[in-house]
DNA sequence: TGTTAGCACTCACCTCGAGAGAGTGCTAAA
DNA sequence: TTTAGCACTCTCTCGAGGTGAGTGCTAACA
């Protein structure tokens, strides 16, 4: 991979991909020459085409039409070639009224990104709520309901909430389930839930062991937290961009694409934050499942308390704007962030 | 519309929708004759055809094909003409199944009713997750947070649970907040969400006056449940089955259904329990919002405590297998209703 | 009077071939 | 090393002609 490619080689294929990103048609050695300055024939760009689709960057759809870029060829357009490109003044100012307007409480947070997110990229979007495994469990408490159940709540650090309707066994009194929810919280407080795990819960199991029954339904309470279940969701928004590209005019393509983003437990693998940095570029067939190796996906991660626990994502074809995504996924993280914080998370 | 057609005619129109149903194809006056038993020549289901298209309740795509049924036909045939079609045991044992290895705890119960309501019916479904308009308040509890802010929480009868985090004024004590739920509490307990309205709050307002600031936010816990936002939520499944349609083969059709189905606030209003039937079938033009008058929707509502409070809906091609709808939907339903059951709810 | 056979006619759909256009690879000259 | 020229390939579009399903009408029939 250390191999590079001459000045012209790189200046050519920026050249095609550039364009290709703009019409989404092969484009041949004459577009080339015509749109761009490089000084040079049609039949000299020809041998150059020809070398970088040796080198494997570029393909040729059929034997007499123009080369199209290939995933080798976008990875190294993202990495080493393209122009960053900023937002607009007027995207700025959207995003931020965006915010302002339509979002009211902590709620509507993700869904209005999902939406806004896809308006501006005329993309798919995807947003994954707060992943409640990062956050450091707070305590749990019982507050009454009826004479024959509790609602057991649960705050994190961070400030989300859950919440579930727990029977109460026989022969327990408010005083005991106040003396359980202390025990619970004595051991369990600052850990985070990912690491709440069955040793624990043993150990805790044995000091609470009077109340077994209760005790294993308060246990439901903290173990669907360190599962990939509820309280994380993925908001979709732009779905129907898929029929404006036209790479997705068969239909069957916007089905496939449109059943994976169906599975949501593919989402959140696919979502769930794994490396560190700030924005993620997966190219065509760099992408894990079968279903979007034609797409590529921009993802980047947002905070709460500084803490990175949520991912947004752009799904498009390969052939997409790359350096306007990647800087309003930049954009849009920090904005998200500073809204949440906001509203006091 | 007293009027009636005689035996024959709705034979004929029977026969023709039964067919189209099936086959998704024009039906003309043979395949009439050679798939039903009418002991009549194709001349006479001609002459039949003729007047059935003159009374409203078939059309003629173009002069030289078979006819198909318009909206009026349908509607005729469900509420008179077909025949109630029960599920098949292999059905009613996969929802039960469905139910009970993939519902683990009550927040699945309605993004798993929605696949599997698209997966028995292959429609797109929709879930209305219960209204919280319709439950009434219970009480209003604050838990400590941090030193600057309180956690409100908020219940209802039926066991939902709404919550916030709110900034606490300077110069307010937990006693203070404990004082202020107090006030609430009396004044509200029991009623309606809908019904805690201006004059309450404004009542409520007075006797909390001495705290404006955090009744202000409080009352923000209040007052979203009132308004359509959040806690409900629509959940879709199988929205690809509309690619197997072949009313659908045009992706401009599936586009303008799922930008449908993208408008949060659209699904609400459609879905939101109007009538007090149980199942409720609205073909075609029938329905409101342009997007979706090529479809036909069956809804059906459920019910936490007895009270009406949620729907479940499909979403399909005007020509759609009534009857098993009817029938999927009632099982459903009642199963659904069951399920909350067992969850506490 | 209702039913049926016969027949001319309509219209969507499929296939096929011709022609245009864009682009390539190769060769030979600059 | 670059460029001009040229034959070749492949896709796309368009129109013509043929096919088949289905209709409406008319006239004969029970």
């Amino acid at each position: 991979m250390a191999m590079t490619l001459d000045e012209r080689k790189r200046k050519v294929l920026r050249a095609i991909i550039d364009d290709y990103i703009g019409t989404a048609e092969p484009v041949g050695s004459r577009t080339i020459v015509r749109r761009y300055e490089l000084g040079v024939s049609p039949a000299t760009i020809r041998n150059e085409m020809a070398d970088l689709e040796m080198l494997g960057y570029l393909e040729q759809p059929h034997t007499s039409a123009g080369r199209i870029p290939s995933a080798k060829g976008y990875r190294f357009y993202v990495d080493c070639l393209m122009d960053p490109q900023s937002l607009s003044a007027h995207e700025e100012a959207l995003i931020r009224q965006w915010y302002d307007t339509r979002v009211k409480e902590v709620n509507q947070v993700f869904q209005e990104s999902a939406k806004l997110l896809s308006r501006i990229t005329h993309h798919v979007s995807l947003v994954l709520t707060p992943q409640i495994s990062q956050c450091t469990f707070k305590y749990l408490q019982f507050l009454p309901f009826d004479e024959r159940k509790v609602l057991g709540v649960m705050v994190t650090d961070t400030g989300l909430v859950e919440n579930k309707l727990i029977e109460i066994p026989a022969g327990i009194s408010m005083v005991d389930l106040q003396h359980i929810a202390e025990v619970i919280n004595n051991q369990l407080t600052g850990l985070r839930f990912d690491q709440i795990r069955g040793e624990l819960l043993a150990e805790l199991h044995r000091q609470v062991i009077k109340h077994p029954l209760l005790f294993q339904t308060s246990l439901d309470l903290l173990r669907r937290t360190s599962q990939v279940q509820r309280g994380e969701k993925v908001f979709l928004g732009g779905t129907t961009q898929l029929f404006s590209q036209p790479e997705f005019k068969d239909p069957e393509k916007v089905k496939a694409i449109l059943a994976m983003l169906e599975e949501d437990q593919l989402l959140y693998d696919i979502l769930t934050p794994a490396d560190t940095e700030e924005v993620h570029v997966t190219i065509g067939t760099e992408n894990k499942f079968s279903g979007i190796q034609q797409c590529s996906m921009v993802t980047a991660t947002y905070a709460i308390h500084g803490k990175t626990i949520g991912t947004i994502a752009v799904l498009g074809p390969t052939r997409m704007e790359y350096a306007k995504m990647i800087s309003v996924m930049q954009f849009m993280t920090r904005q998200l962030t500073e809204v949440l914080k906001k509203f006091g998370l």
